[in-house]
DNA sequence: TCGCAATTTAGAATTATTCTAAATCTTGAC
DNA sequence: GTCAAGATTTAGAATAATTCTAAATTGCGA
């Protein structure tokens, strides 16, 4: 993974953004940075928690709009496991997802870049693919 | 796709509930017959409306309980797509589901049954594959 | 038949997300 | 630079989705 200064970043955000018609703001880069900072794949709710650390006053409506932005201009992707709160993820590289039922870590996983033969006709803008089952650690634990 | 006589099919909801500790009820049977009946992908609550028609005092807890049930004893599959509601779908052989953004229809496509390689350790369980565009349809109109 | 455990029920509670209207910020036209 | 227009943020209310609770009901085995 190569590592981006922190002026390419805000540059990387910036035009990546713009191309959705977007503007970076210091919230957006602000969730941004939560999210490439512990890659844990947060709910929204915990992107708020540690969002208010740096800037306090953030609120609940706008953690929604800036990962709704960052997901809109391709720079973070929505995980959606099982019933319960939407993760965010800022991997963009191609990738799956995989749901430990015991421990609930969720890790990202590769993918065998698969040609996924879809009905004629149909176009295909992006896949979500997710793997319940149980991780290395905890199966150990068994 | 095989179609079952209502005794055969009584006989395997009591057997795969069975098996998972659980009995077949009245409200289990009519949830799953919902499903059954029109597999358009329905969420608990438009499995709960249509259930109602034929058993209007069956109430909300109970419709996920059923769900919940059926689902764990591998007679119908959670679908997740996005935020929002969770959908239901009773279609138990392996397939990925097709959400088309324009029309919002989802749909059952194949899938090439692969062999996702996983870490070391890693055990999974069941996969759940998403992809999202625009059906032949909708990309027709366009 | 009795009693226990599983299940259902209505409705309250909680959680997740979206909406609203007012305030603030940016940007482009002049 | 100044101003208007549009984008964005804010707090909090509203809605949607799901889970919980406690009491009533059901069904199976002793």
């Amino acid at each position: 993974m190569k590592a981006r200064s922190h002026h390419e970043d805000e540059q990387h955000l910036t035009e990546q953004l713009g191309a959705t018609g977007l503007r970076l703001t210091p919230q957006r880069q602000q969730v941004y940075d939560v999210l490439r900072h512990k890659r844990d794949h947060p709910t929204a709710e915990e992107v708020f928690m540690r969002a208010k650390k740096a800037m306090p006053e953030i609120s609940h409506a706008t953690v929604y709009n800036c990962l709704d932005a960052l997901v809109k201009s391709g720079l973070a992707r929505q995980v959606t496991l099982d019933r319960g709160a939407t993760r965010y993820c800022p991997n963009m590289h191609e990738h799956g997802h995989f749901h430990c039922d015991s421990c609930g870590t969720v890790f990202d996983v590769d993918l065998p870049a698969q040609a996924m033969k879809l009905p004629k006709g149909f176009k295909a803008d992006h896949f979500d693919i997710a793997i319940h089952g149980v991780c290395a650690d905890c199966a150990k634990k068994k």
